[in-house]
DNA sequence: CGTGTAAGGAATTCTGACACG
DNA sequence: CGTGTAAGGAATTCTGACACG
């Protein structure tokens, strides 16, 4: 149905990742446990990866490539996210303003 | 980028498949057989499949509960192919026509 | 014909640790 | 800090075959 439920589907495992990026999969757990990114498990314990993730991780070997470090990184992912959640409150007043003057 | 390459990447392992389709391990290999469906192998030769392949296996399973075997599903298949291949060789024909009236 | 299953082996993945730096 | 590697084990997948029907 919808094309974005496949690029969030966790369903690659880490091999295949690591050929989608070109990072070891080493570098790929390593970064998971620095919380960059979060795979889902099998009920046996192998990793599952979506799209987006594979997106994630060659976004972050480029950051890394410039010298940035893994927390650093983590942080310019929250700030981002703060921002977006900060963007939509602020429209959603505007928009509530607009409308809802009084009750 | 281009989402539908998400769509066609085989990268999905045959027990991913197994859950999201609800087939077992068995029937994806035998429908593999049979030619319905054409997964790529890795170097050490586990099959990959693509989104695309899951949708189709879920449609074959639906065929197949409608009675229909592996080999009249095959045969509708490669009509549809043709079908489609006849309306573009037409289609093409008609816009020579229109604008190659003389060369 | 289509599918389940047990069998044996090979490929894949996992974790924790040591190493270097 | 970030990553390679050897180690041992567990989960996953593979093929060919027998079975039922």
């Amino acid at each position: 149905m919808n094309l974005s439920s496949y690029k969030d589907k966790k369903v690659i495992t880490i091999g295949v990742v690591s050929e989608l990026t070109g990072l070891s999969e080493r570098q790929i757990r390593y970064y998971e446990e620095r919380k960059l990114v979060f795979p889902e498990r099998s009920k046996g314990g192998t990793r599952k990866f979506s799209f987006s993730d594979v997106e994630r991780l060659v976004d972050i070997a480029n950051k890394m490539e410039d010298g940035m470090q893994t927390f650093e990184i983590r942080k310019m992912e929250q700030k981002k996210l703060r921002e977006s959640e900060l963007r939509e409150r602020m429209l959603r007043g505007q928009l509530n303003a607009a409308f809802n003057i009084r009750k």
